[in-house]
DNA sequence: GTGAAAGCGCTAACAT
DNA sequence: ATGTTAGCGCTTTCAC
């Protein structure tokens, strides 16, 4: 900044201005000074502004490493949402979604160069309010049964759930099973909840859901067990991958869907209609949480008190996996 | 820190040892400050560490927001394998994966906390030396044209591309179709003229491949057209959505798969296997291609040169989407 | 509209 | 083993 000040025969202080597009600068200066940081190469060092603003125009982003879809799409949204405000994302991956991980990985971040953090870790620890409160960061949780004072940005759940359930209930089903998320995650617990919640509002007394850890492999286990039943008329499996994997059983064992068994879904990744049978499954706006995560965190780091749109609703999506129960 | 200093009776600058665990500090100190430190809740502040040293211990990654399964799970191993030598990763999307785009985030990146970046952008635009060359600092590309003097990180595409193509002229198949994905991409044009080599070297006449986008939909498009042909007995797909999209149209169109028609896919997700039928398809190794990024980047990064391991080798996973052909 | 001075929090270099 | 000095590149404040 020195040598584009000398060279320009202006003070280093002009070029800040015309660095942060002050107005108080002359066009005729404006001008000489641009033409110089041009010849120059200069680039502003943002480690020496941060230094002296104390802002980063960073974003902090805490995620599961080897994630899901679903968190990889809202990963994506968040990038986007913070990119058009004009900040950034430096990635804390934990390696796994412990609690003593996420903590740690908390307090790295203190030392990192973040303005604020987001986190996506989709499981149960974050009622534990020590594992976040030291830091004087603002915090949005994604996903999470994190409750006051936190502010958390989530699918609606409950909603999408009962969609889901509905639609299999008003096609005639009764005997329906629910293949569910890994118990550590929240999002999976709320979905088996709503499910039982939905079951029994129908007056219904269904079983206890069979348990999965999200992956295509574990649909796959538990659907060759559901293949060998015959009183399941239909599954409502907690994630889209773990429907392709029930799926996969039932083709294998000669189950025809939805003829003999309907599925659904939830999540409606770019993939999904194209499995075979394309698949029934309840859309989530991954994108939207994104956008709202970093719409509610750039308000509070306005100091503005962060807007009530929190829960993004989801909708269903039929498509041929789904059918009447076979009389 | 100046106030941990005072409140231990040190200097700053034994607090600064402490803090970067330096070896030449008595226990009893380094005990006192550490307890100062953990009262105060003191955070060296990155910002200022960085403007001294002239390190951020962080790596810039410019990638094409809407990205394909294959890069979301390349930079999972970028950020996981950075993680490991300490430094986190600064995310720099683009919207579009144009030239004027990469350059542009290119220029930002220039004033962002970097040390090096990583570009993910499978384009044919990184050979213009314009785009790249002003920065000064080290640049790994993946997945791209660019020649010297850029350091590139690669699946072995050539490889991968034979093994598919010969694993189905071994079947005994001769009418194959290739369903490539789009011109702009380096990597799908570099599938598409393997599998013509490949083709011409077991003597056949291959027609020109169809093009697709790298989408399902695009697949399902195609397919539809190959579902209405009785010449061709298989497919050869640049990926596994297009795959995935092809058997959909085969499925639909009433098209046995195999028996009528085989299928072969390319990149091996963790949903590949669960499709129906299970995927034949090439298995990129994404978690190598992002730590062996890293670890010539950590090289250059140490100044030493890059070493010369940066072609990562594909597998050939044969599932039951491939059979003989038709007698 | 422009410039001079001061200092953000840290660490490299040197001194003790 | 510990302290002192200086300065990284920028922006804030205040003066002109």
């Amino acid at each position: 900044m020195a040598d584009v000040a000398a060279r320009a025969g202006v003070s280093s202080q002009t070029v800040s201005r015309v660095s942060n597009g002050a107005r108080n600068v002359e066009a005729g200066t404006r001008q000489r000074v641009l033409d110089v940081m041009a010849e120059l190469g200069y680039r502003p060092n943002s480690a020496a502004r941060a230094l002296k603003t104390g802002r980063f125009r960073s974003i902090g982003v805490i995620m599961f490493t080897l994630s899901t879809l679903g968190n990889m799409r809202t990963l994506d949204g968040i990038v986007t949402a913070a990119s058009g405000a004009g900040y950034t994302i430096t990635l804390m991956p934990v390696a796994q979604p412990t609690e003593g991980e996420v903590a740690g990985a908390f307090s790295r971040l203190q030392e990192e160069a973040v303005d604020g953090v987001v986190i996506i870790i989709e499981a149960h620890m974050l009622d534990r309010a020590d594992v976040i409160v030291p830091v004087g960061l603002p915090v949005v949780i994604i996903d999470s049964d994190a409750g006051e004072p936190y502010v958390v940005v989530d699918t609606d759940q409950e909603q999408g759930t009962r969609l889901a359930t509905q639609h299999l209930l008003d096609l005639g089903h009764t005997r329906i099973v629910h293949v569910a998320g890994p118990a550590t995650s929240y999002s999976a617990t709320r979905r088996s909840t709503a499910w039982l919640g939905a079951m029994r509002d129908a007056g219904l007394d269904p079983e206890a859901p069979l348990q999965g850890d999200w992956t295509t492999a574990s649909g796959y286990r538990l659907g060759l067990g559901l293949a060998a039943r015959d009183d399941v008329t239909a599954v409502f499996a907690a994630n889209d991958q773990m429907a392709l994997g029930v799926m996969r059983a039932l083709h294998e064992s000669g189950r025809r869907i939805p003829d003999e068994i309907s599925v659904v879904g939830f999540d409606d990744t770019d993939e999904s209609g194209s499995f075979w049978p394309p698949l029934t499954t309840v859309h989530q706006d991954f994108g939207g949480i994104g956008s709202r995560s970093m719409r509610v965190m750039l308000e509070m780091l306005d100091g503005a008190p962060p807007s009530d749109d929190r829960i993004v609703p989801t909708r269903l999506v039929v498509r041929r996996s789904s059918g009447p129960p076979p009389a």
